[in-house]
DNA sequence: ATATAATCTAACTAACCAGTTAATTAATAC
DNA sequence: GTATTAATTAACTGGTTAGTTAGATTATAT
């Protein structure tokens, strides 16, 4: 009978842990920057300083990678949003507060949304399907907490009757957008979009337009005049 | 002395321009299907129903190929809106025109936002600097045109003082989102999003969350009761 | 008719790249 | 100290794929 120490930590050489991490994070990047398709192993390897082989020892195959990287994302992702939802605040402040809260988890992680897009187009429809599952997992949670809090403010009547339908991907494309172009708005600025203040000012017009286009009493807010 | 009958078409076999125009389109499928590294060379041939060597014989290689896709979408888009800004509107008309215009020039080519989308995305960064081409040729004047109206509006005061150079973005967020985004949206409706109804639904949905968030007098417009 | 040049193709090649193999190193158990 | 097993690697393999070559076919001009 085996001689099990429970956590059978036997023949370890070198940090394990340490080398699947610096896989995973060395295949956000690559992930991030060339698609799935684009991707390749020996520079996922490079970059993580580990010999390719090892990425086979740590994952099954490519598709498996990009499994993992995408469970990283959306994991982090919807934990970083779950305290939101859990605090106990008024429709208003709770839809900025998540709209906020996205912004700043993507402006901290600004390779997460060329992933998460590259996802959502179907990119590549890959056999093993991510999509299905990333929307059910993590998807239909998300969506079912915003629903909630706008059916509750349109109920006091203090948002407009929008159909969460459209309106929560409304919402989830302007705080996306300036994050996976930001190629195309480096270009346009003629200069880094990721600066604190640029950053800071693109927030602040999300989290306007959210409230404009939301809140029935559009006056108030931020950026109108009074 | 060459007797130049001008538009010599001297030895053609076929239809020449047909088969451009074949492999042109079999490449728009290709290229938002799988991406520009996904794609593949003889898929687009057999798609074309055309031999390989031919995609070599009209384009230099598989990343001009790529070049003359993206004109012909880009060169579409502005060809389509450029009606809009010619026509003489006020600008709460314009501004909605030239969304409902950008909309329907997405809904009626469905494949056009996934290739610029994985674009703006900046993936590959190829050597050849499309997306430099593309901002300075498409993008700056339409954004121009955009903003002109933007500031006309402000001036009377019947548009909320928005930044442009925000506003723009998000407005195309909004309009583009639901098609780049396709797959999703299929799961979360567990139904074809691309039926007229449902674009339809979406368009209005659209234009109403630009005339809330840009319109002083935002208790008008679509979707509220009155 | 025949030369000329445009259009098109079958078959090939060289590079690339995901995934494998067989062996090596080292931490732990006994 | 040595057997055992986890962690790691150098080197290889075979299928794939962008791009080429050398020639075939045909419309037109003369």
């Amino acid at each position: 009978m085996e001689s099990v120490t429970a956590k059978s930590r036997l023949g370890s050489r070198g940090r394990p842990e340490q080398s699947r991490a610096a896989i995973l994070q060395a295949a956000v990047r690559e992930f991030a920057r060339e698609g799935v398709a684009g991707a390749r192993t020996d520079a996922i390897a490079r970059a993580a300083k580990v010999n390719k082989a090892l990425l086979y020892y740590y994952f099954k195959d490519k598709e498996a990678l990009y499994g993992a990287v995408l469970e990283q994302v959306f994991g982090g992702l919807v934990e970083h949003l779950g305290e939101v939802f859990s605090r106990d605040l008024p429709p208003r402040e709770k839809i900025l507060a998540y709209a906020g809260a996205h912004f700043d988890y993507v402006a901290s992680h600004p390779l997460y949304p060329r992933i998460v897009q590259g996802q959502m187009m179907g990119v590549g429809h890959s056999r093993t399907n991510h999509l299905e599952r990333i929307v059910q997992k993590y998807f239909r949670p998300l969506f079912g907490r915003i629903a909630e809090v706008l059916k509750k403010g349109q109920s006091t009547g203090e948002f407009r009757p929008v159909d969460p339908l459209h309106f929560i991907p409304s919402m989830i494309a302007v705080i996306v957008f300036y994050f996976t172009n930001a190629p195309v708005m480096r270009l346009m600025l003629g200069a880094d979009p990721m600066t604190p203040e640029r950053v800071a000012a693109r927030r602040a017009a999300v989290l306007d337009l959210i409230s404009a286009s939301l809140f029935q009493g559009s006056g108030k807010s931020r950026g109108a005049r009074p």
